[in-house]
RNA sequence: GCUGGUGUGGCUCAGUCGGUAGAGCAGCUGAUUCGUAAUCAGCAGGUCAGCGGUUCGAAUCCGCUCACCAGCUCCA
C-alpha cells in the first residue's frame, strides 16, 4: 500500500514495457528451474504477456507458483536491464544453445541490429524497451500454461506458452484478477445453459447446439427485425436448398478450397457418381436466382437476402459455445451491380449493419477491419494482383470516404476479394468476426453472371456479399454475454414475470397473464400446481425486465406493484402497464 | 487437428489406501399462503460419459472412443 511517507513513484515506462520485462523476468525463472529449457519468443501483449518455451518436461498449472517464486527472488536481486548489441556472427555464437533464436537472427535482414538485452545472468535476444531493473516489478501473476505452434505454424513444433500479467500495483493487478472472474460469469458458455438457451448432448455431436425454447425465441425475434428491416431497405428475400452436387463447389471453387470443411455426402473420390454437399455458404445458390433469365442494367442494383442454415465441418478443436458451430444461420446477402453502383451499396450495407448494432446496443463493442489478400501466399486467392489491387483500393476508397475507424489486416481476405469485418472481444478476449461486408470481382465470371448494359454490351457485375447482422447463433452469444443474460425487453424471452403472494390471488393473476399475452407479451406464470409464483427463482428473475407482484393490496386496487430490473416502479393499473411496455417493445429500448 | 485439463443423479459437488455411491439445490407428494430466491415433512432419482483390459473385486488402476473447457492452428 501507499502511504503519504512513500507516494507512488511516476514510472518513466509504460506498462507495455514493464509486462515484456516481466516476461523476461519469468524466462529467466523457468530457465533456474529447467537449465535446459530452449527459449523462443516473450512479447507483451493485450492485458499480459507470454513467454514460450521448448522444454524436456509438460508444465502443469501447479508448477507456476513455484516459477513465481523464482521470480521474486529475481525481482529482489534488482537486476539491471542492460542493453548491448552484436554483429551477426558473435550473435549467432551467443545464442549457439538456443535453436530458435539462432532462426530468429537468421531470419532478421542483414543489416538490422542486433540488440541483446541482460539482467543478472540471463540474457535476451531482444529489440526492448526494457524497465531499468527488475525491482520496479511490484505484481505480477502467471495464469494459465497451453500450447502454441512455433511461429504460428500448425505444421511446426508445439512449445508450450506461459501466459502471466503484470501491474504497476497491487491493487491494480488484483482488480484485474477480480475483472477475469467477473467476465467469466458473463461467459454465454455458462449462462446460456443455465438460462436453458441451448444445450449440447454427445449424442447429437460436437459443434451442434440445441437451441431451447428461450434462444429459439430469441432467434426468431431477431430473425423477424432483420427479415423486415432488410425488406424495408429493398432487399429480394430468397430461399435456396441446403445442399447441392459438389458441381456447383466446384465452379465457385469451393471445393478446391474448403472441401476438407465441408459435410460430403457420397464418395468423394469418386468422379462417376453423384455426391453431395451440403452447403458452407450461400452464395453460388442466389447466384442462381440472378441467373435466371437475362438481366438489364436497368435491373441493378438486386439485392437478395436470405436466411441460410450453413453447415461448416470445423475442426474438432475449434469449437465453442454458440460462436464456433459446425451449423449456423447467417443473415445472409448477395448485391449483384454495376461498377458505378458498388459504392452506394456498399455504404448501404455498412449503413444497415449500423442500424442493427445501434438496435442491439453493440455499436460500442465492435471494431472495423479491413481484410486484405496476402500477396505472398497467392494460392489461397484467385484472380490477379492486379485486380486485387484495384478492388482493395477500391474498397479502402470507400471506407475513408466514409471516415470510418478501422484497422487493416494482410491475409484475411475472402479467397474471392477484400473484406469489412466487424469484429467483437467474447469474455475470454478473444476476437470473431460478427458481420462482415465484401466485394467480389471473381465470382461473377466463374458463374457467368451478366447484366446488358446501356451500351449493349453484356458485362459482368461486381457482387458485395454481406451480412446484416451476422450469424444468429453467435450475436445471441453476443448479446448474453453484453448483457449477462438480461437481454432488453424486445427480445427477453421471457419479458413480465408474474407473481402472485398466495393462492387468494392466483385465479387474478392467471387472468393479469393472459390480458398481458393478448397485448402480444411474453409471460410466465408459475402456477405448477396451484402454487404460488413467489417460487419463481430469484437466478431467474433478476434476468426478467419487468416482474408484477399481486397480493392483497394490488387486487383491491385494481392494480399490480411493478419491479423492473433497474428497481421498482411503483403500483399502477394493469393498462397503464402494459402501455409502457408496449412502448418500450415499440422502441426496442434498452 | 495439436497441447493441457475435465467428465459421479437435472444443477453444484463429496467419495480417503481399488471392497461395489453420498449431500445440498431442483423434481414429485402433503402441509404451509408467507410482500420481493432457498418454510416444514416425506418420496423418488445414478449401467459413476461409453467401450475394452488388469483384478476375486474398478467410480477409483491401464488403453481406446465420445463430449465439455482453456490455449494454439484454421475460419468461405
Amino acid at each position: 500500500m501507499n502511504t503519504p511517507d512513500s507516494p507512488r513513484p511516476v514510472p518513466e515506462f509504460d506498462l507495455q514495457t514493464l509486462r515484456h520485462s516481466t516476461s523476461h523476468v519469468m524466462a529467466a525463472a523457468v530457465l533456474r528451474l529447467y537449465p535446459t529449457a530452449k527459449l523462443a519468443i516473450g512479447p507483451a501483449i493485450d492485458n499480459g504477456f507470454y513467454y514460450d518455451f521448448d522444454l524436456d518436461t509438460q508444465l502443469k498449472q501447479e508448477d507456476l507458483p513455484a516459477i513465481e517464486a523464482e521470480m521474486k527472488k529475481i525481482i529482489k536481486e534488482r537486476f539491471a536491464f542492460t542493453r548491448f548489441t552484436l554483429p551477426r556472427a558473435e550473435a549467432l555464437a551467443a545464442v549457439a544453445d538456443q535453436p530458435y533464436k539462432v532462426e530468429l537472427i537468421n531470419d532478421l535482414p542483414a543489416d538490422a541490429e542486433l540488440s541483446f538485452y541482460k539482467m543478472g545472468d540471463f540474457t535476451d535476444l531482444c529489440a526492448g524497451p526494457h524497465i531499468d531493473h527488475t525491482g520496479r516489478i511490484k505484481a505480477y501473476k502467471l495464469l494459465s500454461v497451453t500450447g502454441a505452434y512455433w511461429r504460428g505454424d500448425s505444421n511446426k513444433k508445439m512449445l508450450q506458452r506461459i501466459y502471466g500479467t503484470a501491474f504497476v500495483t497491487k491493487d491494480e493487478l488484483q482488480a484485474h484478477l477480480t475483472a477475469l472472474e467477473e467476465a467469466k460469469k458473463r461467459d454465454h458458455n455458462k449462462i446460456g445453459r443455465e438460462l436453458e438457451y441451448f444445450t449440447t448432448t454427445e449424442y447429437i455431436g460436437q459443434g451442434l447446439p440445441i437451441l431451447m425454447p428461450k434462444g429459439a425465441k430469441v432467434l426468431q425475434l431477431l430473425q423477424r427485425f432483420v427479415e423486415d428491416e432488410e425488406e424495408r431497405r429493398g432487399y429480394l428475400l430468397t430461399k435456396t436448398p441446403s445442399l447441392a452436387k459438389r458441381d456447383l463447389y466446384k465452379i465457385s471453387t469451393h471445393w478446391d478450397h474448403y472441401r476438407d470443411g465441408m459435410f460430403v455426402i457420397g464418395d468423394a473420390e469418386d468422379e462417376e457418381s453423384e455426391v453431395f454437399a451440403l452447403r458452407p455458404m450461400t452464395c453460388p445458390f442466389q447466384f442462381q436466382v440472378y441467373l435466371a433469365r437475362m438481366r438489364s442494367y436497368r435491373d441493378l442494383p438486386m439485392r437478395f437476402n436470405e436466411t441460410a442454415t450453413l453447415f461448416r465441418n470445423e475442426s474438432s478443436g475449434e469449437m465453442h459455445g454458440l460462436i464456433r458451430v459446425r451449423q449456423f444461420t447467417l443473415s445472409e446477402g448477395h448485391i449483384v451491380c454495376t461498377p458505378e453502383q458498388v459504392e452506394n451499396e456498399f455504404v448501404g450495407c455498412l449503413d444497415l449493419v449500423n442500424f442493427m448494432l445501434d438496435t442491439l446496443g453493440l455499436r460500442e463493442d465492435v471494431t472495423y477491419r479491413f481484410s486484405k489478400w496476402d500477396e505472398n501466399n497467392r494460392e489461397k486467392y484467385i484472380g490477379s494482383a492486379d485486380e486485387w489491387n484495384r478492388t482493395q483500393a477500391l474498397m479502402k476508397n470507400i471506407l475513408d470516404h466514409l471516415k470510418l475507424d478501422y484497422v487493416e489486416a494482410d491475409g484475411e481476405a475472402a479467397f474471392y476479394g477484400p473484406k469489412l469485418d466487424i469484429q467483437m472481444k467474447n469474455v475470454h478476449g478473444k476476437e470473431d468476426t460478427i458481420i462482415t461486408i465484401q466485394i467480389d470481382f471473381q465470382l461473377a465470371a466463374r458463374f457467368e453472371m451478366e447484366y446488358v448494359d446501356a451500351d449493349g454490351q453484356r458485362k459482368h457485375p461486381y457482387i458485395i456479399h454481406r451480412s446484416s447482422i451476422g450469424c444468429y447463433e453467435r450475436t445471441l452469444a453476443m448479446l448474453l454475454e453484453k448483457y449477462a443474460g438480461a437481454l432488453p425487453l424486445w427480445l427477453a424471452p421471457t419479458q413480465v414475470a408474474v407473481l402472485a403472494l398466495t393462492d387468494r390471488h392466483h385465479e387474478y393473476c392467471r387472468e393479469l397473464t393472459r390480458q398481458l399475452q393478448a397485448a402480444g407479451l411474453r409471460v410466465e406464470l408459475d402456477d405448477r400446481n396451484e402454487k404460488i409464483g413467489y417460487k419463481i427463482r430469484e437466478a431467474q428473475v433478476s434476468k426478467v425486465p419487468y416482474m408484477l407482484i399481486v397480493g392483497d393490496k394490488e387486487q383491491e386496487t385494481n392494480t399490480v406493484s411493478v419491479r423492473a430490473r433497474d428497481g421498482d416502479k411503483g403500483a399502477m393499473t394493469l393498462q397503464e402497464f402494459t402501455a409502457m411496455a408496449v412502448q418500450q417493445i415499440q422502441n426496442k429500448e434498452r
